[in-house]
RNA sequence: GGGCGCAUAGCUCAGCUGGUUUAGAGCACCUGCCUUACAAGCAGGGGGUCGGCGGUUCAAAUCCGUCUGCGCCCACCA
């Protein structure tokens, strides 16, 4: 046995097990005849690094994995990073812009070469991070969606749907991201009520040869630059007012272009003038009733949100610039009628905030209609679960209204869309460049490869991490029907648990949902257990900007990471958003002091052989054990409901208050004395259980105490051992050492408020019952002695349950202090006799409430009718 | 605007299908203690009429309605 250092030093102990548990691949997994249990890591970006959300997450990760592990399961945690195209491209343009380079300039493949060097630099900086807070992932299994294997998975699936009739190359309107010059889905854009302004403008109506009368009529926009690309005026046909505009033509302001007075149900005739501007190209409802009325569309913001030369004026001026450059141009030639402040909600890009411009664009799209029916069906039928279910509820009305995926995006930073266009603007889709080049000559015999151009376009980076699930262990099973799942897929999946976060319900887990169900026909994974968002103490989220994300390394450094773990999980219920605060990670720390310092007490014990076991302790062993196994059967329940932060706080109150506290303290020989072997091999044998029960949440700690217990065989851990397992419970003894506990509570109360040493013993008489086998327990707990007979003068008394408790404390006692006391406690038992008597008293009650229930109101009262009595006579004897 | 959810001690939350000695935990707080495992500790203590109102019931923190206050998701009334 080693000697313990007087305080934990986490730094050391970490690098040390994570070390001896990589070199004995204690994370590796194979597949076996054992029942596998499986998780794969939400991937985190591959140049990210480790935030708080990162924490909670894979915190939460670990615990499940160790649990199953020590519950005898083939414990599989696969970890992994994902490309991220936008958010790593947009990196890597921005570093590349800090040398002065333009991505334009050096082209695709060299703007590929630069950003893979990144990748190689910065990726997977998050995963060594991982090992810090003590993750046990399949390390040898780690993936990253944009390796070979993975990347040709997604080509596979694109060519499987395309050739299925459920992708199609389609011009839509599409949220288009001035600044990273790409569409992004509707997911992608956020909404947020902007102040802007409401232009209300004169159209003056056209005399038919393309000149103004002096009559005009009056739309409100927000987005003056816009009318140019007019191409007509929208009333609702029922609305009166207007009725004279009937196929009128009117004239845009400043370029004097015609255009037609249409009528449409889509606009609202209590809202703005009632006429609406149309601008089929930059607005997606204008495009629909553009549609609709057979309208051109006029494109005149180009890409980078700059007017075209088709806006006629204001060319080459940024969308913003023009609009306030436009509305002085509009006030000089009088069609400026009135401004008017107004607040609506304006579409942000997600990732670089950029207001989002409509646009039409020819985009893929992937039908998502029967992918969406069988998705929702998996959750609806309770083949994979929602942790809290809450979720349910918007899963269904997400995956009810689905609309097609837009998988296209104009990146770099991905996998290219495997369609390759031929001279005359038709296209060929296929896996590799050489099946696209066969299929194109059977449309064009002798064409060549370099005639073929292939799409610039790549794929939504989660058209690659919906397969993630079933890639990371077969790459050739999407996409490929008839293919055989090799022995791990067979093996691993589907897999158990899926740890996320709600904000990717649909982006990730819904599609990982459809891709499980299409290519294996089988959900991906049985649970979903959806955590909260990590804010601070004040409710906000964490982020770079406000500064208040610590970062979790300095955390780890500092406390250590069992402390960052318990920090993240005291607080965390499902589903429910966490507001962390350092202090749950002192917490944390404080717990491994605790338990450190437990063990340096037992391991300083000597044993005497033969000695006898005092009754204390006897006593004392029979409780904790029956103890144990009560906790472990509640721990394992919050378990099986994924309540993680109830099965931690279960077993830190039993270490700490039960086992610590009060069990130690009984044991506990005096000073320098020895210890008899029969409570020594209990106590040990306690403390290993709890530190087998608490390891999955503390698992660097538990190690090192495990292995410092006794010698262990080299290739040893406590990550193999067994959860303790319980054993039955005498629930009548634990109620009545719980009853003695009061009392114990009761004697040290007086004590605090009267001043009276530990040290000093004190007589104890009962009226009631209290097993004498407790005796010794409280002589030991309260340094009382427990006389039989009268108790006499001299004495304060309190009720622990029915049982009257007096204390011996000659000369001490104030009778008047003791009078108010006791009349107070009457008081109260009197109020509280009257309530059951009240129910009691009621028909009603004793005619409709179940027996139990009646009979437990009629032991209220005799336990209450025992009290007063008690203190009755408590009050005469002070008389 | 629509949908969903939440309001229980200073803070974070339990309280599962209404009934278990007139509501629990952890932290924080207050009062004593440096008692040779631990002051990052020990012992003791105070604190809530379960957001408001109404209803159902013998019985409501728990079920229903409504109001108020938050949160989230969906939705570009130009």
């Amino acid at each position: 046995m080693n000697e313990l250092s007087a305080k934990y030093n986490p730094a050391e102990v970490e690098d040390k097990w994570y070390s001896y548990w990589i070199h004995n691949r204690f994370f590796h997994s194979e597949p076996d005849s054992r029942q596998p249990y499986t998780i794969v890591i939400p991937p985190p970006n591959v140049t990210g690094i480790l935030h708080m959300g990162h924490v909670l997450n894979n915190t939460l990760n670990d615990v499940l994995i160790r649990k199953a592990r020590m519950d005898g399961k083939n414990a599989c945690w696969v970890p992994g990073t994902d490309h991220a195209s936008i958010a790593t491209e947009s990196k890597v343009v921005a570093r590349l812009k800090e040398k002065g380079i333009r991505k334009e300039d050096i082209g695709r493949e060299e703007f590929l070469r630069h950003a893979w060097e990144w990748k190689e630099e910065h990726g997977g900086i998050i995963l060594q991070q991982l090992r810090k807070l003590g993750a046990s992932c399949d390390w040898d299994r780690t993936r990253f969606t944009m390796e070979p294997a993975l990347s040709r998975a997604v080509i596979n699936t694109f060519v499987y749907f395309y050739k299925k009739g459920w992708i199609y190359k389609g011009v839509r309107m599409v949220n288009w991201d001035p600044e990273a010059l790409t569409a992004v889905s509707d997911d992608e854009v956020i909404h947020r009520d902007t102040q802007s302004h409401f232009y209300h403008l004169k159209y003056f109506i056209s005399d038919g040869a393309g000149n103004p009368t002096d009559k005009y009529l009056v739309i409100a926009t927000t987005r003056p630059e816009t009318i140019m690309a007019d191409a007509a005026i929208c009333v609702n046909p029922k609305d009166e007012r207007h009725f004279w505009l009937k196929g009128k033509k009117v004239l845009i302001p400043l370029i004097n272009r015609e255009i037609p007075v249409i009528e449409d149900d889509y606009v609202e005739m209590d809202f703005g003038t009632g006429c609406l501007k149309v601008t089929p190209a930059h607005d997606v409802h204008d495009y629909e009733i553009g549609l609709r009325h057979n309208l051109p569309v006029l494109e005149i913001i180009d890409d980078h949100g700059r007017l075209n030369e088709k806006a006629q004026i204001l060319v080459g001026e940024d969308r913003f610039v023009a609009r306030k450059k436009i509305v002085k141009m509009l006030e000089e030639s009088g069609n400026l009628l009135k401004v008017e402040d107004y607040t609506s909600p304006v579409g942000y890009s997600e990732r670089t905030n950029a207001v989002i411009e409509p646009k039409l664009s020819a985009q893929w799209f992937l039908k998502m209609e029967t992918l969406a029916k069988v998705a929702l069906e998996t959750v609806e039928s309770g083949h994979t679960k929602f942790i809290p279910d809450k979720y349910m509820n918007t899963y269904r009305h997400w995956m009810e209204n689905a609309r097609d995926w837009c998988i296209s995006r104009q990146l770099w930073w991905g996998q290219r869309i495997p369609a390759w266009y031929l001279p005359d603007g038709s296209f060929v889709v296929a896996e590799t460049p050489e099946d696209a080049l066969a299929e194109a000559q059977k449309k064009v015999p002798g064409i060549t490869a370099a005639e073929l151009r292939q799409d610039e376009d790549v794929l939504d980076t989660w058209f690659s991490s919906w397969l993630w699930p079933i890639s990371v262990f077969d790459p050739e099973a999407p996409g490929h029907p008839d293919h055989k799942p090799n022995r791990d897929l067979a093996y691993y999946y589907p897999t158990n648990d899926l740890v996320t976060g709600p904000d990717i319900i649909f982006f990730w887990v819904a599609r990982m949902i459809m891709a499980g169900e299409e290519f294996m026909g089988k959900e991906p994974f049985s649970n979903v257990y959806f955590t909260g968002i990590v804010r601070d103490k004040l409710g906000r989220k964490m982020s770079k900007t406000l500064g208040n994300s610590p970062d979790p390394l300095d955390l780890i450094a500092k406390y250590g990471a069992d402390a960052v773990r318990i920090g993240m999980l005291l607080c965390s219920s499902a589903g429910n958003d966490i507001f962390y605060d350092e202090s749950q990670v002192e917490q944390g720390r404080n717990f491994c002091g605790k338990i450190w310092n437990s063990w340096r007490l037992v391991s300083g014990w000597n044993v005497e052989e033969g000695a006898a076991q005092p009754e204390a302790s006897r006593v004392a062993v029979k409780w904790f054990d029956n103890l144990l196994s009560r906790t472990i059967r509640e721990v394992e329940d919050h378990y099986s409901k994924f309540r993680i932060s109830d099965a931690l706080m279960a077993i830190y109150k039993l270490f700490w208050h039960d086992y610590c506290s009060c069990y130690l303290e009984l044991v506990k020989p005096a000073f320098g004395e020895p210890v008899d072997r029969r409570t020594y091999d209990a106590t040990v044998g306690f403390f290993e259980k709890l530190l087998k029960l608490i390891h999955p949440v503390m698992p660097f700690i538990t190690e090192e105490l495990w292995q410092a217990m006794e010698q262990r065989r080299e290739g040893e851990t406590i990550m193999f051992q067994r959860t303790p397992v319980a054993g039955p419970v005498d629930e009548a003894f634990l109620t009545a050492f719980a009853q003695a506990q009061e009392v114990v509570n009761g004697v040290r109360g007086l004590r605090a408020q009267k001043k009276i040493s530990p040290k000093q013993a004190l007589d104890v008489f009962f009226e009631g019952s209290m097993p004498e086998e407790l005796w010794p327990m409280l002589a030991k707990l309260a340094n009382v002695k427990v006389c039989t007979g009268n108790p006499g003068e001299g004495v304060t008394s309190f009720i622990v349950g029915t049982v009257k408790c007096s204390v011996s404390l000659e000369g001490l006692v104030d009778n008047s202090e003791e009078r108010s006391r006791l009349e107070a406690e009457l008081a109260r038992q009197k109020g509280f006799l009257e309530g059951v008597r009240r129910k009691l008293g009621n028909e009603n009650f004793t005619a409709h409430a179940p027996e139990a229930v009646v009979a437990m109101e009629r032991k209220k009262e005799a336990d209450a009718l025992a009290r007063i009595e008690a203190l009755e006579k408590s009050l005469e004897a002070l008389a």
